[in-house]
This record gives structure tokens, C-alpha cells and sequence, in this order.
DNA sequence: AAAGAAATTGAAAATCGATTTCAAAGAATA
DNA sequence: TATTCTTTGAAATCGATTTTCAATTTCTTT
């Protein structure tokens, strides 16, 4: 089931219309690159849809976080970015405090040892943030 | 070395003073709970010292962290959160939803693959995040 | 198709923690 | 003492996020 179907599906379990604005917002989020903040895809959307509202692109990524489309991250800049979350893969990031490029990983071991940690606590996971800041290789050598 | 005297060196090497104010609030700091938020502590100095500001509380607290007596952190509820900084010891956390008991572990095997992830990237880690959010022991109980 | 009911929209306003401003007060220096 | 500089705390500002609200659109019922 592709990501237009699960937003619709539930949309309609919540009572709600899949408005045209509502797919051009959902489109432009899956041709976005990753980690964009409402502002980055409020202003792609302008370009072809002049007439969308920051509300709504806000509010739209709001539902699509809530139907699990969207998941969304705070890399300390303050401003709330959000991604195409995959349910079958996890990846957490590497941050550069220079550039702003991000770099995602995957480690199975650190999920591992993170799920013996909290089972030692008798702690129920439900999230997790992972996240390395520093200098990514292009801005450590300058 | 003690942290007021760590306090005083910063603040004569900057050409600050250690007025009566800023003691109060290092001292309440230290005193205090874990993980405070500036709103905290300043409820907490107000009783003893009706005449701090808020705004002191706040400036003072950026000096701690710049001098590396406090780390600031972020678990997500919209208020920054001040711990005191050990140099010798480092810990991650895990933060209960419901009722916000915060955990602090220890886990030097994810340290340490987190080093080799950055070097696999060539990234420098400057700092990092590591948090685990999800429910308590007695919370999950209910 | 027309009317009524309900949801959506976008501009503007409100929110709220963090930060800054500024005039008064307090120290240090000459 | 006069001068210069820092600090203080109340209030104002900031900026991202969230909400409000009147107008518009969509859906449902006659
Ligand atoms: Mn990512
Ligand atoms: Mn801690
Ligand atoms: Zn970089
Ligand atoms: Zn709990």
C-alpha cells in the first residue's frame, strides 16, 4: 500500500477530506528532500501552488505525522523538520554544526545494546533519538 | 578544583563578577534536583532570595553551561533543562512520557560504536544525544 | 438543483519559552 | 568625588508554532 492509499484510508477513518491542497502537500513531502522544515516545504509549494496557506502545509504535516507517513525531528536548530519514515527501516543522524549537512546511519549492535539498556530498567521504549553533532569531513578539514 | 572556584576563574578570565546573585543561583543549581529547568530553579531561588529575576537565572545559567559547570538538554516538552556537567563521567537518558521520570545510564559499547560510526563517515563528534522515550516501570504497570 | 450541514482554508492573531532591551543600581577605578 | 563599567530585573521583543475565525468549499439531504 503506497503512501497516498494510507492517507487516505485514514482520513476517511478520521472523518476527514483528502483535499487537493492536502495532496499537493503530501506529494511535494515525498519528492522533498529529506528533513525539511514546514517553512523549506511551504516555500517549495508556493511555486506551483501560490494560493497554499503555512497553516496548512503545517496542519498537513501534522495528519501525516499522526498516519505515520511522517516522522518528525529536532535537530536543535530550532526548527521542527520532518521525513519520510519507512516502516520497515530506522536509521538515526549524524549532524554537522557547520554546513548542516545530514548524514544518516543504521546500527543494529547500538539498537540492540539500546533495547538491553532499557529492558534493564524494566523501561518500555516507544521512540528514540540518536544523534551525533559535530563536523561532517568537508567542514573538519577547513 | 570545586565548581565555584571553576566559576570564579571563568568569570575574572572573562572580566565578569561573581556577584551575590550569581552565587545564589550556582549554589541552587548544584543543590538541585537534576535535569531544572530555568523556571525551576528560579521558583526554587525565589523562596530564599524574592529579589532574583528571572532573567538572571536565565543569563546565569548560560555562563555555567559556557564554562562547563552545566550541559544544557532538550527532552522534547519545550523546556531546556540544565544538569551539572562531570568531566570524567558521561550518561544518556531515558525519559518516561507519562509521568517524566528521567534515567540516566551509562553504556560504554554504545559509545563506543558511535565513535566507530563517525569514524566510518569521517565525523567529528563535537556532542551527542541519546535518548530513549517511552514509559517507566510503573507507568507501563497502569 | 437547491438548501442545509459540516469540514477546510489562509490570513492574521495568539501563544509561549527564550532572549534582549533599557534605565536604575552597584562596583571598580582614577 | 567623579567617571567608567558591569549587573540587575521588569518589561518588551523575538520567532517558531499553534490557534482563531470568517469566508469558501465540499458533502448530504431534500
Ligand atoms: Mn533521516
Ligand atoms: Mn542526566
Ligand atoms: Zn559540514
Ligand atoms: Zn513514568
Amino acid at each position: 500500500m503506497d503512501q497516498a492509499k494510507i492517507f487516505n484510508a485514514f482520513m476517511i477513518h478520521k472523518g476527514l477530506k483528502t483535499t487537493n491542497q492536502r495532496k499537493a502537500i503530501l506529494n511535494s513531502f515525498l519528492h522533498s528532500r529529506s528533513h525539511c522544515s514546514t517553512e523549506d516545504l511551504y516555500l517549495k509549494l508556493r511555486k506551483k501552488h501560490p494560493k497554499i496557506g503555512y497553516a496548512t502545509v503545517h496542519r498537513t504535516l501534522k495528519l501525516l505525522v499522526e498516519c505515520g507517513i511522517a516522522i518528525e525531528q529536532n535537530f536543535g536548530d530550532g526548527h521542527a523538520r520532518f521525513e519520510p519514515l519507512r516502516a520497515d527501516s530506522h536509521h538515526d543522524h549524524l549532524v554537522c554544526q557547520q554546513c548542516g549537512l545530514i548524514i544518516e546511519f543504521e546500527e543494529p549492535q547500538i539498537e540492540e545494546l539500546q533495547n538491553q539498556v532499557a529492558a534493564a530498567y524494566q523501561f518500555t521504549i516507544r521512540n528514540h533519538r540518536h544523534e551525533l553533532y559535530g563536523l561532517c569531513f568537508r567542514c573538519a578539514r577547513k
